[in-house]
DNA sequence: CTGTTAGCGCGTTCAA
DNA sequence: TTGAACGCGCTAACAG
């Protein structure tokens, strides 16, 4: 059935020259409308699909799309991906991944880079997560290549569009509803300071303790690494304080955490929420099924992949403005200002006023299940 | 730094014509060794990466190679990916990645598939959970496209290499762990039995009870679809029968199942394992933090994807075969060999002696945690 | 509006 | 062992 049809063939059946062809294939509005009806009923009968390679070969840029992403097996990333993959269906780009190994051989992740951009391949770059290979990003921009980060964990790299939830608000509200609660002793498991996002949960959780005129405890501030064994950790210690002064409430990064907070949690004997209150972070598929189902907040991660892939794509319909990666505003933000009410109004209309590199910055919700609940009333006075 | 260098621009560094470079690009054993290192020094210092997109347009073939996958979000699939990640990255192929549309048009399929060959981007396919896409693939392979099949779920497509967990073993150890603990009234809850892997892991769980003594009992079986929605409303079926005749075990055919009846046990105010003892399928990454944490049966996920993509690029690196796409014994099963056993001895000799395309089956292991324990007293005698 | 010409960067013939 | 020429399938300048 499908056999491989070439741009000549199609040219050969229908009559006309090839690069006629080509025209109608790039939606070039300089061709007769009834020639263009034919040469698309031709092609569609021989169901013709045309070569990427080839044409991204001699246009001097490929219509596919890289995706560098950390491990995929980070809760995360599957659900950003179908935000990405969602919108790239939609188009004629084919998605690329690159994935960062995770060894420690600080050559590798440049050496991804290199072959990214050397290879031509791609016509732009999603990064997911960079961390450290955030360094390199820059470069690839300045070389015509747009970038778009996705929440990037690392140090915020000088000046690249940037999708990111906001982790700032979501904390707050995690914070509060423990608060309104009753809760006072609030303790919270923070990411690795290293990334960008801990920092803000941090910040969101300071800020609604300070709006309710609660004094940050030093001793309720513990690190973790996101990961479960790091929460539960963080817990233990928590726990093995005098009952007096140990939280009864903890607000973990991220839900591995919390699922790390909840092994520790039985291990002492203590129940969820009776005896402690804890609220995760992300949202994750498997939260919703652990019991107590874990109160925590959502990020709009197929939202966020979807987004940046949809500001990844406007920049690559502007590329006459090589050096600085602007947003086009019409085509990107009529999608949004329909589709979705996730993000902020204040980072839309930043968007649109500034001519500063696009930052958008998508609303999380709390999403409030089982283990929240007053303190206990031995800690209630 | 890493501005694109073309083998133009190499062999004019180098003294040579572009040929020169070309052949020790392809490793083509007649060049002068100090001529090539030379070559190779210069590539180096420039760090030179020759364009995927031209070379495969030349060769007729990309060196890409395609990975379809149903939805990314599908729990099992990030593990599998991980795998192929990890061995892609040693080689200098790039991975694209097709995504199945979950809608419903029957035409996106055939779509994709067209997008797949017609673009004559890769040089070979990676199907996972194909399902119903299955049905087109023998096609590619037959235009000349090597494709590999990853635990199909659909029918058995005729004669494609294929990769999958020993479900059969899986599911009876499983079952042979809740009879050997004293159960005798075992329920199971199948995924849909349109897919090979439920009906395997069925029958797993029928020949254990069989092995046993024990008659099948229609009662205590009944179809789930993988997801935590069915396990629950199955669970709730059981749970509602009589006493006498309710089933003390139950044998999900996958950790989300297993996630359901968790949430209708505790419904029913029934305790898990205390009043009923529950085994999962698949040992995604969650199912350990559960409370209890499941039992169930691990498939080697990352093993899977690791040896899928090797079976590929083995196959990828015989093109003289156009038609039957063989085993070439040497480098893959010398790898297998060495670096894991999690591959069952049989699966190997069969594979050696026979001519027939490759049929890979991973041995699965029984990960026994907290929600086994022997049956309640009431339902011992 | 359309056809013609020239490459894009590389592999693969051929001769030399 | 090496070099020159051609072509992969397509786009991008030009002409007509």
């Amino acid at each position: 059935m499908s056999t491989r049809m070439t741009i000549s063939d199609i040219a050969r059946l229908a009559g006309v020259s090839k690069a006629t062809v080509s025209r109608v294939l790039n939606h070039k509005p300089d061709v007769d409308p009834v020639t263009r009806e034919r040469i698309l009923r031709i092609m569609e009968e021989h169901n013709f699909v045309p070569s990427v390679a080839a044409s991204g070969l001699a246009a001097g840029k490929g219509h596919l799309i890289g995706v560098l992403v950390p491990a995929l097996t980070w809760p995360l990333i599957p659900d950003i991906m179908r935000g990405i993959a969602e919108v790239v269906e939609e188009t004629s780009y084919e998605l690329v991944l690159y994935s960062i190994k995770t060894s420690n051989h600080e050559r590798d992740r440049s050496d991804v880079i290199n072959r990214i951009l050397a290879n031509r391949l791609i016509a732009g770059l999603l990064a997911i997560f960079p961390g450290q290979s955030a360094r390199y990003l820059p470069a690839l921009q300045r070389q015509g290549l747009p970038v778009v980060l996705l929440d990037d964990q690392g140090l915020p790299p000088e000046q690249l569009p940037w999708i990111t939830a906001d982790n700032r608000a979501g904390a707050y509200a995690a914070t509060r509803h423990l608060l309104e609660l009753g809760h006072r002793r609030i303790a919270h498991i923070q990411g690795p300071l290293k990334y960008q996002v801990s920092r803000e949960r941090f910040q969101g959780y300071c800020d609604a303790l300070q709006d309710y005129g609660i004094p940050l405890d030093p001793s309720l501030i513990l690190q973790g690494d996101f990961m479960p064994p790091g929460g539960r950790a963080c817990a233990c210690q928590f726990f093995a304080m005098p009952e007096r002064s140990r939280p009864t409430a903890i607000f973990a990064a991220s839900d591995l955490t919390a699922y790390g907070v909840m092994g520790a949690a039985e291990e002492f004997g203590l129940r969820i929420p009776e005896d402690v209150s804890l609220v995760g972070f992300d949202d994750i598929s498997s939260s919703g099924h652990m019991r107590p189902p874990l109160t925590t907040v959502r990020q709009p991660l197929t939202e966020m992949g979807r987004c940046a892939l949809e500001l990844l794509l406007s920049l690559l319909e502007t590329p006459d403005r090589p050096g600085a990666a602007r947003l086009c505003p019409s085509p990107l933000l009529a999608r949004f200002a329909g589709s979705s009410q996730l993000q902020s109004q204040t980072a839309m209309t930043a968007t649109i006023e500034s001519a500063e590199p696009v930052r958008l910055r998508l609303a999380t919700t709390l999403v409030v299940r089982a283990t929240t609940a007053p303190p206990p009333c031995y800690a209630r006075l």
